[in-house]
DNA sequence: CTGAAAGCGCTTACAG
DNA sequence: CTGAAAGCGCTTACAG
């Protein structure tokens, strides 16, 4: 490889003088100038960013660690955010896979340390608490989409609670007074934090809480046969003898099932029956007819929010929670 | 930052002997290396990887330079794929983004080169001629999901041929004689490669190929009002003297919303229509009902596979065509 | 405006 | 089995 010495020689000057151009530094005669940068196209040289961060002592990477977030639908858009930011900071990412397996893990956190990682960012595809390795203490770091009650760092996590009074506030508007909610896993983070906000929007309507409408549209993951599911669930609130007339779905392939589900017993959505969601998946959420009103999961700007803190200096370590937008679209426009 | 000297130090050694221990030099007396190893520990030390790689030459990096694949759906796999690889080689992503904008693009490159990557991996999210910057051609580089005419590098592509062919073999093979297509764009390289499958199956089958029956699906990208969409493609079919009896889906986005369309005029897909798709979309495939059968794209792969080429040292710069392996559901199970 | 010296934190031969 | 010297490719003071 060509070094700032080959380029020295090549333009006849000291290789300090090759350091000063390439670094912009103002004190350098234009025609000096001019000879080292002919000699650098020349030799098509490219200074070693090794060699530079030895000296500097900083290395402008940041480490990305995350669990599926890259293959998940949509959540590769914190990694984009994340990575958009970083680059306007000119710092780069380095991803790695936090792998289940302790050792991996392991491994991988001590790649980036001695890779003198200046930050570390630890993203999750989904809301949900994390245990934070030691390791992320020892640098300037950040949550994104995951939360630690036992770690004290900057956190940024969708806000779930006020999306799900939203979701049923869009619906208590429109007059409905039996609105079912086919619920997430209960035990997750984002169930919990939607069903507190359905009870606010409830509330705030002057509706009464009915446990009944609550049911539960999934399984622990990848249990088979499975005891609960959107069908399940339907066919509960089918079953009621005052059926609901309005539905929030926990998650936009909720919503797709409803939609073909509901069929069965001789209902359209957004005829007979009004539905909101979440996510925003653009996969789905367009795609059915009547659109679906989903309120997006804000994977872009959590990512952005995060990187900005980061690099932004900032030290205080607080949990923000970000806006879920409701993105509006058909199927909740049925009035009562 | 703690360097080996301190290590020395610490251990009452020379910095050499503590160099020796992590780099699992046998010829270190068992007494001596655990002295060493439990100064490390109690340091907190953590080798510099600048430092290293400036004497090995080698920065254990391979950069991924990508457009939107991790924000794609499911196309995050192709970075995941070539993690996994990379890790077992040891070797670290640094992952860029494409951008549009040639300055970015050549700041990113630069920035890649800077760093010595080892190797250089440019990925698309959707199967499409990409021009390859020269700076490629300087270090070990592979093409996924993306090729050029104008320079030759390994390859690895969809076969997606092959996938037109088997998708349209399942439907003939049911008895259908008239299979429609609804197509995507028609400059889409997958577009024309499964046309030419779909011709081919129709032939093997004895079936005449009939242009009516060849409708598109999709506008040019973000043409607002479309000309072209599901909706008018399947009107046009529908329209025909002799209806399909068999739909061939140039995405799983197709499919679904044919699913919902078709119910317009009282057909079912799985009973009056069966229906065969690409992609494998996890999000839709297995929530529609029936279930979509549907060719499902290579990401993990092709991810794979190229990063096994890469760090395999294999100079071959051929194409691979990457299978896409038929998700077979339910959809297409109507016989005729 | 330009250059010679020292050093960042390691590893690679070479001695002993 | 262990150590002293040289050097990887840069930048940071310090001279001139």
């Amino acid at each position: 490889m060509v070094s700032i010495k080959d380029v020295a020689k090549h333009a006849g000057t000291s290789f300090k003088t090759v350091s000063r151009v390439i670094n912009n530094d103002p004190a350098v005669r234009e025609e000096t100038r001019d000879k080292v940068l002919r000699s650098i196209e020349a030799l098509n040289y490219r200074p070693n960013s090794a060699a530079r961060m030895m000296r500097n002592q900083k290395s402008g990477v940041i480490g990305f660690i995350s669990d599926d977030v890259v293959t998940r639908p949509y959540a590769g858009e914190l990694l984009l955010g994340a990575q958009e930011v970083a680059s306007e900071h000119d710092k780069v990412l380095m991803v790695v896979n936090m792998e289940h397996d302790r050792r991996h893990r392991q491994q991988a956190l001590d790649m980036l340390l001695e890779r003198r990682v200046e930050g570390l960012v630890l993203a999750t595809y989904y809301h949900r608490e994390v245990e934070v390795p030691a390791e992320l203490l020892s640098v300037p770091s950040v949550l994104v989409n995951c939360y630690s009650h036992r770690v004290q760092l900057p956190t940024f996590v969708p806000d779930d609670e006020r999306a799900g009074y939203e979701a049923t506030r869009l619906l208590v508007e429109r007059g409905h007074r039996r609105i079912g909610l086919i619920s997430l896993h209960p035990e997750v983070t984002a169930a919990k934090l939607r069903l507190s906000g359905y009870r606010r929007a409830l509330e705030e309507g002057g509706l009464a809480f009915d446990s009944e409408l609550v049911v539960r549209g999934e399984d622990v993951f990848g249990k088979e046969p499975a005891a609960y599911s959107v069908e399940t669930a339907l066919a509960q609130l089918m079953a009621l003898s005052s059926r609901p007339t309005a539905l929030v779905c926990g998650k936009d392939e909720f919503a797709m099932q409803a939609y073909f589900l509901l069929l069965r017993y001789g209902i359209r959505v957004g005829q007979e029956m009004a539905l909101t969601s979440f996510d925003n998946q653009r996969l789905i959420a367009p795609n059915l007819s009547p659109g679906l009103t989903t309120m997006a999961l804000p994977h872009l700007e959590m990512g952005r929010a995060a990187m900005r803190h980061l690099l932004g200096g900032e030290t205080d370590n607080s949990t923000r929670l970000i806006p879920m937008p409701p993105i509006v679209r058909e199927s909740h426009r049925v009035d009562r």
